[in-house]
DNA sequence: GAGATAGTGGGTAAATGTGGGTGAAATTGT
DNA sequence: ACAATTTCACCCACATTTACCCACTATCTC
């Protein structure tokens, strides 16, 4: 479904450009309604068509929060999660609090990824990159992935 | 399937023009369209038709990924990402921000890889060929691959 | 050597991304 | 409760990028 990365930039507004790449299929999904989030490991922003984050706020909502940890994920997860509509250039308006979160700053970065499309302030996702693209994923794979024959 | 090299020209728009010895491949298996994505240890560019793509895709994404190096693998590669399409001459447009990642100037090298082909920056691959030609590979493929009885 | 094919360059209209004005609505302070 | 201020939705305007042409040259084929 999403895939591909932008750069945008975040205007004095608040507003931001969702690329037209994307726009299509958003808007056959779920006629241009989308929901953003936090990412609870990264600062950046996670954004769904409506339909498909209802389907995990149900499953989210169904787990028994006895345990704390279930409790928590359910506030950061759900209490964050903000509507958002696609106005007639394609934009969105990123609430103040998540981009807070998430420190945006006048450069963005728009990354799909299959199902949601993350958000990024453009600084940290190259800071990010260049870590990721060090690291020796492979030995940390094989000890939690399926990637038995995997090719790239 | 793809193999062989060619040295083409990026011009300015940042187009460039994929071999006509991989064009009929192309144009067969998938109506002409591709993806691109990053290389994740070298600074070059990958292509694979569509459907090879999406199989691809399919594979990383149903890796559960409360892991970290999983969401890192996505990100980078379905994050990466870009559909392309030939054009009426058989070129493609590369993305500004894969052609950063790479590095790419105004000569490229065109390297076919059976199921994908990879772009490089002339000047990046002719130095890494002087080093790839120097090491001494049969002593680390030894302790990793299947060479058994295999002769070149 | 004539014609076809491949690689490269560039013009132009349409699509995309960005900035900003304005009135309605919401929030805040008193 | 009301005024002052801020935020937001809806426009419009503009600059940049991209898609779609057409053209030129070098090489290859017959």
């Amino acid at each position: 479904m999403f895939r591909g990365i932008n750069s945008v930039t975040l205007d004095a507004k608040g507003r931001m450009a969702l690329p037209a790449r994307h726009r299509e299929a958003i808007r056959a999904r779920s006629a241009g309604r989308l929901v953003t989030t936090i990412d609870r490991f990264d600062p950046s922003l996670l954004v769904y068509p409506l339909p498909d984050w209802e389907a995990l706020q149900a499953r989210l909502q169904k787990m028994a929060n006895m345990h704390a940890p279930v409790r928590i994920l359910q506030r950061l997860l759900i209490g964050h999660a903000t509507d958002m509509e696609l106005d007639a250039n394609g934009r969105v308006l990123l609430p103040q609090m998540l981009r807070e979160h998430a420190r945006l700053e006048r450069k963005l970065v728009v990354v799909g990824q299959g199902n949601k499309i993350e958000i990024w302030s453009e600084g940290n996702w190259q800071e990010r990159m260049e870590n990721w693209l060090g690291e020796d994923l492979e030995t940390a794979l094989e000890q939690v992935g399926d990637i038995e024959g995997l090719s790239i």
